[in-house]
Formats: C-alpha cells, sequence, structure tokens
DNA sequence: AATGAATGAGGGTTCATTCAT
DNA sequence: CATGAATGAACCCTCATTCAT
C-alpha cells in the first residue's frame, strides 16, 4: 500500500515511536509491535503509512535533516570566517546530537552502517549537510584562511568522522557525557593540528642560547580561544 | 594488524566463511546455514564450535586484532618520531582495511555500532590497538613534538574517526579506491591543521636569515590521487 | 442466457467489477480494495450493498442466471423437437460463456467449486436452468425421440459436465478458441454416441428403401475448427 | 529450502494430511497449522519437505497419477475392444474417485480451477492420464469401432466432462453415493448417445403391424447393471 | 449515501538452535 | 566429531470489516 498523505501527526507521531523504539532495542530487535505500542496505534495502522518496517526506518532522518540543513545554512550565513563556520558546524552537529541522543542512536548505529540505506531517497538529505561543510572548507581555502594545498574531501572525512566516532561513543559508552565541550578544543585541533608549531624551533634558536627545549614548550603562550 | 596465513582449523574455517557471509549479506541477513555452506560444513557442526550465532560474530577480530596489535607495537619500536609512528599508524589501518574488505565490512558495519559487542572480551582487544595510538600520541605530546595543550583522547578520536569514516565510505561507496594513497596527506592533516600558518608573511622576513619553513610545504607530496 | 445492458446501479456497478477482479485474480488473491478500485467506489461502499465479500461473490450469478433461465425457456418453446432443444441448450450456453469469459471464471473456477455456494440462496437460481435440461431430456424420452432407457440425470451429467469441461479449459488455456463450432459435433456425440453402427452394413440394405442415414452423416459440418 | 529426499514416510505423511486437511476445509481456510497437527509433525517440519503452502497442494497428485495411469495402462492392455476400454477408464476413475473422496475434493475442487496448477510439473502428470483416454478413442475409430467422423478430442472432453462432473456432484452433494453403478449405464450412453435408434422406426415399421412404439422399446435387450 | 481512517485477527514463513545417532 | 532431522518461537504483513462523520 502506497503512502499516502493523511493526517501529519499521525505519520509523525509513528516516526517519533520508531526512533524511540529502534534507538532502544536495535532494529532488528524491535518489532512492529512494540513501536505500535509506543505509538499508541494498532500495527496495521503503521502499515497504512508505511510501507514496510525497513521503509519506516529510511523514513525517520527526512524532515529532521531537511531542517537541519535549512538551519545550519542560516547560521552560517551570520558569519564570516570560515573558521568560525567550521566552529558553528561542529557546534550544530555536536549539540544536536547531544540533545537527540535518540536520533542519534538511529542515525549512526543502524543507517550509517545500512549497506541499503546509501541508495535510499532519504540517503540524499543526509548528504546535503554534508555538501554543506564542503562548501565552508572550499571557500576557507579560497579566501586564503585554510592552506590551499588541502584535499577538502579528505578534511571532510575527517571532520565528520571525528563527530561520528564522538557521538558513537557517546551514544555506546556513554561518554563523553557532555559533547558540546569539545566544540573548542576541536576545533583548535582541526584548525591547527597536533605539531608543535614549527615557529617555536625558530624561538628555540633564538631561546636556545641557555634554554631547554622543554622551556620553550612552557613559555608558549596558554592556548585558549584559538581559531575560535 | 596484518593476518597471517595458518592452516586453518575446523575453527578457522567456520570464521573466515562467517565473515565472508555477514560481511556480504550484513549480520542479520546472512543465515547460519549461508555459514555452514561456506564453510562446507554442517549447521550442526558450526554449533559444536561456537554457542550461538552472535558469539560467531564477536569472535571475528580476536585473533586479527591481537595479532595486529603485536605487529604495529613492533613497527612503532622501529620507528623515533612521533609523527612518523601517527603517520605508520595511519598506514598499518588503511592498508589492512583495503587488503581485507571483508574484515572491514564486518568490523565497521556490523560490530562497531552492535550494542553488545562492546561488552564483550573480544572487545578489549580492539581496545587495545587504539590504546597504542593514545600511547604514540601522550609521548609524542611528552617529548615536545606535540603540542601539549592537546586532550590526546579526543586527538585519538578525530584520528579513528577520521580512519572510520574513510573505511565505512570505502565498504559502501567503493570510493575512494585507493586508502593509502590518503595516508600522507591525511598524516600532514593531523599533524598541521587546516589553518593556513598566520606567521607565514612574518617568516618570510626570518626565513632569509636561513629558515626554510618554505621548503618544508614544498616538499610535501603533490596533491593528487586524493580520494574524491 | 443473455445479459441485457442496463443502465448500471451501484450494485451492479460493483457486481460487474467483482466480476472482473475475481475473474481475473480469483477469489482469494482478489481483494476488496481491488473490486472498490475497479468500481470506483471505495471500499467501504460495498458494503453498504453487500453484506460480506463472501456474498458479494455468491450474488454475482443471481440476474444473470434468472435472466438467462427465462431466455432459455422462450427459446425452447418455439423448437419443437427435442434433440434441437438439445442443440439449443448446448448453443445457449457455450455462446454465452464464450461471450462471458470472466462470468465463466467465476461460475466454474470459483463458484462451482465453492462448498458453500450450493448452500445458497444463488445455487438455486443455477440449480434451475439445469433444470430446464432435464426436463428436455425427460420430454425427448417421452416422445420417443430418444431412447427411453436413459437416466435422464445422467444424461443431463453427461451434457452439463461436458459443457464445464469445455469451458473450464477455454478460461484456463484458451482452447478451444471457438466453442460455437463445438455445438453441431457435439450436438451429434450426444444424440448418437460414439459406436459405429453396427447395423450400417444391414442398414444398406434396408437403407435402400428409403431411410438416409447415411445421408444424416454426410449432412453433418465438416469437423474443422476442433480445439486443439 | 529445496526440497530434499528425506524419509519418504515423512513426505507421504505430510501429503496424506494435507490431502485430508485440504479436502475439508479447502485451500484457504486450510492452514499449515491444521495439516502439521495432522500429520502429527511441527509447522516448520512441512517446510523442511514443501518450500510452500502451494507447492504442498501441486505436488499432492504426483504419485498418484503417475500410478494410476501405469496401472490404467496395464489393465487396458488386458481389453481388446475399445468399447470396453472406454468401460474399463470409466470404471476405474469413478471407482477410485468413489474410494479416494478426499483426493476427490482436492482434485475436482482444488487443483482443477487452479490457474497455477495448469502451469506446473505436477499438471503433466495429470495429462498423462487424459492422454491415455485419447489414445482409446483414437485406436477405436481407427478399428472401425467407433465412428470416423468424430472429434476424438471432443469425445475425450465429453467422457472426462462427466466423469467430472459426477465426481464433483459427489463431493458436494453427496449423490449419487454409488459412482460405479453408473459405469455401464454411462458407458451405453457415451457408446449409443440418447438418439432413439433410427432402426427402430424402421422395425416400427415392420413391427408396426400393431406394436407400438413402446413396444420397440421394450424389446430391446435388457439393459443391465444401470446406475441409478 | 459515501467514505477515510483505523484495526483485529490471523497465517505463512523463517531460522537459530537442539539432539539422537 | 559430525550431522540429519526436527522444531519452538517469532514476526511481518495483509485484509476484510467497522464506524464516525
Amino acid at each position: 500500500m502506497a503512502v499516502q498523505k493523511k493526517s501529519p501527526t499521525r505519520k509523525e507521531q509513528i516516526l517519533q515511536a520508531a526512533e524511540q523504539v529502534f534507538a532502544q532495542k536495535g532494529f532488528h530487535d524491535a518489532t512492529i509491535a512494540d513501536v505500535a505500542r509506543k505509538a499508541k496505534v494498532s500495527e496495521a495502522t503503521i502499515y497504512e503509512y508505511f510501507p514496510s518496517k525497513e521503509e519506516l526506518l529510511f523514513l525517520i532522518p527526512g524532515a529532521t535533516a531537511r531542517r537541519g540543513k535549512e538551519n545550519l545554512e542560516h547560521v552560517l550565513r551570520l558569519i564570516r570566517s570560515a573558521a568560525d563556520k567550521i566552529r558553528a558546524f561542529l557546534y550544530d552537529h555536536l549539540n544536536f546530537y547531544q540533545n537527540h541522543p535518540d536520533y542519534a542512536s538511529v542515525s549512526m548505529l543502524i543507517l550509517k552502517p545500512n549497506r541499503k540505506f546509501v541508495e535510499t531517497e532519504a540517503y540524499k538529505d543526509v548528504q546535503e549537510l554534508a555538501r554543506v561543510l564542503l562548501q565552508v572548507i572550499k571557500e576557507g581555502m579560497a579566501s586564503g584562511e585554510f592552506r590551499s594545498d588541502l584535499d577538502p574531501y579528505l578534511v571532510r572525512s575527517a571532520i565528520l568522522g571525528t563527530i561520528e566516532h564522538l557521538v558513537v561513543r557517546r551514544v555506546l559508552l556513554g561518554k563523553p557525557e557532555n559533547l558540546i565541550a569539545l566544540v573548542d578544543p576541536l576545533t583548535d585541533l582541526i584548525l591547527g593540528g597536533i605539531k608543535a608549531p614549527e615557529e617555536e624551533k625558530a624561538w628555540h634558536f633564538q631561546v636556545n642560547l641557555g634554554a631547554e627545549k622543554k622551556e620553550a614548550v612552557e613559555r608558549r603562550p596558554p592556548l585558549k580561544n584559538r581559531g575560535k
């Protein structure tokens, strides 16, 4: 039976129930009966709105992803600095996943590793979000704010991968509890990398008149508000 | 993280079959009958060696992870520079996953998002590998090669997350085909971040004195073969 | 047994749709939704006119059978010879089924083998038609046109069974395409049986006296268009 | 799961149970659970031997039809007269159906009107039996025992149709209870048709010297074993 | 009169798992 | 050891039917 536009609340109601149930028990261990119970409808009603259990799963991101993209684009338009846009992206995502653990669970543990999902229409909505990030990176490179020798796709993979890893960790292990606290250090890391600034060596040279390497490190001004 | 070919015992035989079958069809869509067929044993025989389908799944990484760790530690002992160790870690992982797509599939798409897996003994073997990376990061920080203001756990998450993201992409979408080509750009990204070196102008002045920061940049391999 | 085209009322509309749908998909594989779609009404509307899917099925023959009987009786009244009445009966039925394949399908494949149908009111209308045939046979026997040692019920069974078999064959296998071409050979068969007239030799002698058995045989239309 | 050769009794056991259950409740109203209960196996076991409920149905005739054909051919070989072969065919079939009412029910009410069955391998076995009858008819025609102007296919249809009609009647209405009693009258009917022998008229002429038509009929040698 | 919306009831099918041999 | 044979336990999905509007 085809999916029809009916009372939007009904459909939403089922999607939300599905999100919760799938998040809690996993896709295969959750039954349609579970979803029906949570949504307070009959099992048959679910099939009035969704053609199959799997389609129900795939339709969970839909609206969320689309709204997420719009919202993100709105926010990014308010920011000029590419670095700050990266930070905003990180904040946006980590904040959202933190506040929507069920969505995080479904998205990261069920949909992302699902081979069929990537062939879905719904997947395209998710891709859109990643495209925004790519744009930010490319703009930063073009403006000279970011190094021009970057592979923007690789950068994007690194950023998304890091977010995913952190979110998955939180979903599975419960830590770190506060993802938002990672926004600044993570922004800093992405912008500056892990290597100690090479100019320090130059410093060394000057300071080296007696100072030890260790000293130079210590003398470095406390790293805060990097990138921001 | 390499796997050595032994004469496959009955148990190995089943594990390998399981790896292939689960990789191909996913855990739930694969049946014990599928595994038995591939392993050329009866279904009942599988239960002689493994207590359940799920346990069979969880025991797939075991030897591989342990051997991987040993091998990695051996290699790292041969390298002094923390940066090079990072690079070695990346190479080791990307190379292995590239050459063992079935293992990659099972590991990334099935085990990683599995809530029960983290409670498993087998999971600890996987964790060991991550611990090695953490060690490298901490050592780099201690030696001054890496910035000292890093959160080493965050750095590790970034590195592992990036690897995972790339491997999952390859498993699901088939690209980038060549992960190993990403080792250097990725090492570079992790070490140096994305921000254009602010000091570059200032440097010019000093460079004249003989310093060759510019050179370092130029030495970086030309950016090609970047996975899309 | 002809059906007259009236302006189809709502009820007729549904019955016709049901006939088509049931003929096409079979009773169990057809759904009320299918019928509703074909009838261009809602499913609920069907239940305004018919108490259940099964009742809807059973009510399909109703008018058709009644009209068929009236028409047949009218025609038979125009014929004196019992043999010709048999022929008329055959013609009437084979012609009707040929021109109403959906009715044939429903009648032969669904209703006839349905245990509950025989307990139905509607079944009686169908029986009426068979009663007409029985009457013809009995009359033929009484008039001396038919052998008097016949079991008229058995004869009727033979005639009806033959018709049914031919119609079912046509519905299921599509052949013979032209049932009407069988009317004469079939009439001939029923009347004369399959045995070669033993007396033929002897007859020749008597025939010469004026009897024209031979001729009758020759007048029979050439045997062609025989199904398969 | 493919059908495998296992203990033949198991398979037979299920087939017999299916025959009974389907005969009693009809195909759609019978459940696999019903069959399992009757066969005293689990539902799952049924699926070890048959791929689906429908296939189980279609495999019911199999052995019976094949054995039936062999047996029939054996019997026919013992008979020279084509007329007696027809009689033997009738006897064989009516006797079998009479003694196997469940098979009759499944065969006549479920399989015969099933559109998918005709596309089945199993259907071919059933066809074989009909081919034997066709052969008999053709031989009778060739030998001059039967009229040479017959359409043998039409004759076969008449014979089979009559048998089917009688068997269906018995299955549905319970009468006539004794099908075997119909063998002789039916043979007689098929051989001789229903028309009063024309020679009777000739006879009349001769006998007419005083005899009534009725008389002629009476003079005919007493037909015995008249059914009904 | 007509129907959109909802569901109760049920059934076929799948499979991981067991166990006697 | 190895396995053929059997099954218990579930679950997804369908659809005839109802009813408020």
